[in-house]
DNA sequence: AGCCTCGACGCATTG
DNA sequence: CGTCGAGGCT
């Protein structure tokens, strides 16, 4: 321990070695804080604490398995196991599942993902026939979350005037109502959502002290990372859990406050002395990660924030190049001029992973990827839709949430006709009638379909009967059998499988690999949990992980040698020696969202330093004069934060417009081309002319596939007499009249002819519904 | 029952 | 310009 306390430097020591009582370790962008909060876990190891007695809370999945891989070389890989070291939301589920008797919860209560709670919003407004462009389901999902994170319950809700008011006055006067049945219907289906994880575990310490005071003896040292970021439950989950002992240390940067969208209440870090008096407060401010002049830049771009903890980043590296500042006329040519930059670069013994470009938002993504992908660059884009959020990866866990709590009502919807069994809408409604009546989940109408009156008909119910069996066979099984075991048990007997493999198209593929892709790693789950020592890996261990996994956790190709692109949310906490930061435009970044409200402002800046400090040797920041926004292409003007930046740390090569807006430099921005005009649109002429290519390829690929589809999928439509059909006949439609068949192509039951009517022009008709007749 | 087209709406950011 | 949901068509 001696040797390791020697590679620290002193304030990072301090940190380190105090813990008697609670303090605050201010950690400046690049000032070694995850070493610190690792040090200190060993520290506090090699001071004899047993790790089970460790709590230590991350904010992502990420930064919690990092930190025990890093645990483990200092100790060993069995006690950084057993730490308790994950987010929030992973431990305190893990909690609540064994205390779930005590909120009324089961322990194997299914976990709703955002999908899951808005879809189950979706019905309840429905049932309640509220209008859903008066209450849109995304914001009444927002305003329950909110109500959630400021431990807001229903019942509370209802009685706070307040809200109430705000309600009427938006015109949705209802919402207490529907959260007041949404909480009722997660409830009854044994569910919960990601604010519930906080919100329970804080009901349970409320009404429970014994509970709270069992866990608070256990937890002897509490530890949070991004202290910063935590919201009013989560801050008071800890305080709880600390009141008496006071031995926690919380690790952050207020610099960095990020997520008050979510909740995140900037207070808590700055208010943490005053919550505990006495507590020591340490500063991390020296920078390892970036050269002086990003710092220096960073700096003098937060120092225009209001609230904050004073401190000094300071970097004793080299002083570096400037950051440069690179205005392009269009979004379109700033993805080609971050492509051109990065090829440069490249000759100059750069890898395409030393790049990363950020953005605002994810919509960002594709313009770039088109430029760096019409260069050669190699890339991996971050965010986006998660593996787990696709529809054949998330329904085959549909399943598996059915078979551990056959109560899970969006489950059940999901897979009570996947694949196709002939049980529709009209069944649904019933079976959702009857089980709203009675207060009932959805598994316990379908279990007894006569006492609750359901008005089927025989066949109707034998389908019913015959997934009740399926699901209840499955469930049976799961006592003997291991997730793994149980998942291709399930893909195989649902019919997953059978109906999935017979799509042949480039889509089906794809999914097919998906499903692949979700067994292996659930096989490879049970051999981890085995390795590990566990016995039995049951298929509720699994679930319980997964449902708080996001795709962030499952990156494969990262040694791959390509440039990362990502949002300069999903950046924090990384480093790249290169770093774009695109899009610093006006009502991009900082969000037109934020602009009215002075305190966004400064976390929208707060983001930019984010952005800025995740650089260690070079950083560029590009700004648009015009760009693309809801199907138009606007004007921008460039962002205000460039000009929050010292320029004595900025190079602009371009003498750009962010302070200059001089004729003469405005023209450098102008197209330069033969089209250039000032009567047309340049732009357009060119986005014309140089997208087609690959708009055409596009297309070509999509022809492609249909055609593929057609004629590789079996068929099992009779043969008609339309074997008869060929090119050039005249055939008659019902509805179109007649016409001349100008191709065919596919055979059997896809088989598609294209017609050009005389009156109504070509259409493509599918063989097996338009009934088709030869006239000669 | 499933596919496709049309129209509305929105651009945050995440566990 | 996307995507996503609703509704229409076969």
């Amino acid at each position: 321990m001696e040797e390791y306390l020697k590679q620290l430097n002193e304030s990072q020591r301090e940190a380190v070695v105090y813990t008697e009582g609670p303090s605050l370790v201010i950690a400046g962008a690049g000032s070694g804080k995850t070493r610190v909060l690792t040090y200190k876990i060993a520290y506090l190891l090699q001071q004899g604490l047993p790790p089970w007695s460790i709590l230590a809370l991350t904010f992502t999945n990420k930064a919690a398995r990092e930190m025990k891989e890093r645990i483990a070389t200092l100790t060993d890989e069995q006690t950084a196991r057993r730490l308790w070291m994950g987010t929030f939301h992973s431990l305190f589920s893990r909690i609540l599942r064994n205390e779930a008797e005590h909120i009324g919860y089961p322990s194997n209560f299914t976990i709703y993902d955002a999908t899951d709670s808005k879809s189950l919003l979706r019905s309840i407004m429905k049932e309640m026939q509220l209008d859903d462009k008066v209450y849109r389901p995304g914001m009444i999902q927002s305003r329950i979350s909110n109500a959630k994170n400021a431990l807001v319950t229903w019942k509370a809700y209802e009685q706070n005037k307040e809200l109430v008011q705000h309600d009427m006055d938006s015109k949705v006067p209802l919402v207490r109502e529907i959260y007041k049945r949404y909480q009722n219907r997660c409830l009854q289906a044994g569910a919960m959502d990601f604010d519930d994880l906080l919100l329970q575990t804080n009901i349970l310490f409320r009404d429970h002290p014994d509970v709270l005071e069992k866990y608070r003896s256990f937890f002897r040292f509490v530890l949070v990372d991004e202290y910063q970021d935590t919201n009013f439950a989560q801050h008071l989950i800890v305080q709880r859990l600390c009141e008496t002992h006071r031995r926690i240390c919380v690790v952050g940067d207020d610099a960095q406050s990020i997520y008050s969208f979510r909740g995140a209440n900037i207070d808590n870090i700055l208010q943490f002395k005053n919550q505990y008096p006495g507590c020591r407060i340490f500063k991390l401010e020296r920078n390892y990660r970036s050269t002086q002049n990003i710092v220096n830049a960073a700096n003098s771009l937060i120092h225009k924030n209001t609230k904050q903890i004073q401190k000094t980043v300071y970097s004793e590296k080299e002083e570096g190049n400037k950051v440069s500042v690179l205005a392009s006329y269009s979004d379109y040519e700033e993805g080609y001029a971050v492509a051109g930059k990065i090829n440069d670069m490249r000759m100059r013994n750069y890898d395409y992973a030393d790049f990363a470009i950020l953005y605002r938002t994810n919509a960002q993504s594709r313009i770039l990827e088109e430029a760096l992908r019409k260069r050669g660059i190699p890339y991996k884009i971050y965010g986006g839709l998660s593996f787990y959020q696709r529809k054949e990866v998330k329904d085959v866990i549909s399943y598996l949430r059915l078979i551990i709590n056959p109560h899970d009502e969006e489950a059940f919807k999901r897979v009570i006709n996947y694949p196709a069994r002939g049980i529709g809408e009209t069944t649904l409604g019933k079976l959702t009638a009857a089980a709203t009546e009675h207060n009932v989940s959805l598994w316990t109408v379908l279990n007894d379909p006569i006492g609750y009156a359901l008005q089927i008909n025989s066949g109707t119910a034998k389908k019913l009967g015959d997934f009740r069996e399926m699901i209840a066979g499955f469930i049976e099984r799961n006592d003997k059998l291991s997730a793994e075991e149980m998942a291709s048990a399930v893909v195989k007997e649902s019919g997953i499988v059978s109906t999935l493999f017979q799509d042949r198209s480039v889509e089906g593929i794809s999914k097919q690999e998906n499903l692949q892709e979700l067994l292996k790693g659930i096989a490879e789950f049970c051999e981890i949990r085995r390795e590990e020592g566990a016995e039995h890996v049951s298929l509720a261990d699994f679930l319980s992980e997964v449902s708080l996994l996001t795709d962030q956790d499952n990156d494969k190709d990262e040694q791959a040698n390509k440039v990362t692109m990502m949002t300069v949310h999903a950046a924090k906490g990384l480093e790249f020696k290169n770093v774009f930061v695109v899009g610093l435009e006006e009502d991009l970044f900082p969000s037109s969202m934020s602009k009215d409200n002075p305190r966004a402002v400064e976390e929208e800046r707060r983001l930019f330093y984010v952005a800025i400090t995740r650089a260690e040797e070079n950083c560029m920041l590009t700004y648009a004069k015009s760009r693309y926004r809801n199907g138009q292409s606007a004007m921008c003007s460039p962002s205000r934060f460039l000009r929050d930046i010292d320029t004595k740390y900025l190079h602009m090569p371009e003498n750009t417009a962010a302070t200059d807006s001089s004729a003469a430099s405005r023209e450098r921005f102008e197209r330069p081309s033969a089209f250039a005009s000032p009567f047309q649109q340049p732009k357009a002429v060119e986005r014309e002319t140089y997208v087609s290519p690959v708009a055409q390829a596009v297309q070509r690929q999509s022809r492609l596939t249909k055609v593929e589809t057609a004629a590789a999928s079996p068929s099992s439509a009779p043969a008609s007499d339309l074997s008869g059909l060929y090119v050039g006949a005249k055939v008659r439609h019902d509805r179109f009249g007649e016409g001349e068949v100008t191709a065919i192509e596919g055979d059997g039951g896809n088989a598609k002819a294209t017609v050009a009517f005389t009156h109504f022009g070509q259409k493509q008709l599918l063989l097996k519904f338009a009934r088709l007749t030869i006239v000669e």
